[in-house]
DNA sequence: GTTGAGCGTT
C-alpha cells in the first residue's frame, strides 16, 4: 500500500488559542517541509498492529536511531513524514502501550543509507517541538546487557546539578540520559534523580559504589537502587482505570461498585481509547497553561 | 518516607 506524503497529516479544526497552540506541532512539520516533501511516491510499506512502518528487513549498524522526547501526539506517521525528508526509510517505530496505544515518547528510525542518519541527528537533534526538544542519537544494539540500567537516587544535596551528577556517577560508566527531579513550583531539586547507564553492568558497579554513600558535597547517605520501570504501569492504570479498576503501586485494586471485566467488547475497547485521548488532552492543557500563565499566577491550577 | 518523563521493539 503507497501513500502520497502530505495530506494525512491533521485535520482539526482550531476553535481555541490553546487548540491553536496543540496545533502548532503539525504546522511547523508541514510549513518546515512544504515543497521539499512529496517530490516522489514514497511507499509506507506494511503497517502491521503494533508493526511500525516498515518497507523491508535490512541490517541496522549505524542507520538505525533512537529519537526520545517525542511529543506525546506524535505518531508513526508523523516521525516517518519528519525524517523522511532526510532520506529513505527502512522502518520507523513509536513505542506505545499495547492496549492503549499510549506513546512511551521515544521511537526509532532505521535509515536506508548510513549518511542519512547521520544528517538526520545533524538536522533533528535538538529540534523543538512545542514543549519538547527531541533527541536524536544512534541506538544501542539491542540486548540482555542494556537493561536495568535506569537507577533511582534519592538523598541527593539539595543544590545537585546535571554536572555533580555526572561527576558522582560518572566514574561508573558511560551515563546515557539523566533527569533531577524538581519541585513544581520553584524548580529547587528534591535531591531525587533518575540515571540511566548504557550498561548494566555499569549500573550495579554505580549500586554497589554508591548506595548508603555520602557523596562529595553531601551531607547523608544516598539511596541508589534499579528504578521501576513506571511508563508501562501508567499506561495499564490508563486502560484499568477505565475498566473500573483502579492501581496502587503496581497492584490493581478494585474500585468498588466497579464490575470485573475478563474482556473488553468493541465498545469498551473504543471507550479506553477515548479515555486515553482525554488524558493527553488534559496533560497538553496543563502544560500550555504552565507554559504561558503570567507570574502572578503561578500557583493557580485551572485543571 | 518521598518514584518521572519517557532509551529498547520488530
Amino acid at each position: 500500500m503507497c501513500e502520497r506524503y502530505p495530506g494525512y497529516l491533521f485535520g482539526g479544526t482550531p476553535v481555541s488559542s490553546w487548540d491553536r497552540s496543540f496545533n502548532s506541532l503539525e504546522n511547523q512539520i508541514q510549513q518546515q517541509y512544504r515543497g521539499r516533501v512529496g517530490g516522489g511516491v514514497r511507499c509506507w510499506g506494511s503497517m502491521s498492529e503494533g508493526g511500525g512502518i516498515s518497507s523491508a528487513g535490512g541490517d541496522t549498524a549505524k542507520t538505525n536511531l533512537i529519537v526520545n522526547y517525542l511529543p506525546q501526539t506524535m505518531t508513526e506517521k508523523d516521525l516517518y513524514a519528519m525524517f523522511m525528508t532526510i532520506g529513505p526509510i527502512e522502518s520507523c517505530r513509536v513505542m506505545k502501550d499495547f492496549k492503549t496505544g499510549y506513546s512511551y515518547g521515544f521511537g526509532f528510525v532505521n535509515f536506508t543509507r548510513e549518511e542519512d542518519a547521520a544528517r538526520a541527528i545533524d538536522t533533528f537533534n535538538g529540534y523543538q517541538l512545542r514543549n519538547k526538544r527531541l533527541k536524536v542519537s544512534y541506538a544501542r544494539p539491542s540486548g540482555e546487557d542494556i537493561k536495568d540500567t535506569n537507577l533511582y537516587v534519592t538523598n541527593l544535596p539539595r543544590a545537585i546539578t546535571e554536572e555533580q551528577l555526572e561527576t558522582i556517577f560518572g566514574k561508573y560508566g558511560r551515563i546515557v540520559q539523566k533527569h533531577i527531579l524538581r519541585d513544581k513550583s520553584n524548580g529547587t531539586p528534591r535531591g531525587v534523580a533518575f540515571v540511566r547507564f548504557d550498561k548494566r553492568e555499569e549500573a550495579q558497579e554505580a549500586i554497589a559504589a554508591l548506595n548508603n554513600v555520602i557523596p562529595e558535597g553531601g551531607t547523608e547517605p544516598l539511596s541508589v537502587k534499579v528504578a521501576e520501570e513506571h511508563g508501562k504501569q501508567k499506561a495499564a492504570y490508563y486502560a484499568g482505570w477505565a475498566a473500573g479498576f483502579h492501581h496502587n503501586r503496581g497492584e490493581a485494586v478494585k474500585v468498588p461498585h466497579a464490575t470485573p471485566q475478563r474482556h473488553h467488547s468493541l465498545d469498551q475497547l473504543d471507550m479506553l481509547h477515548r479515555h486515553d485521548l482525554f488524558l493527553q488532552q488534559n496533560r497538553y492543557r496543563r502544560e500550555y497553561h504552565q507554559q504561558h500563565q503570567p507570574a502572578y499566577m503561578a500557583h493557580h491550577r485551572p485543571f
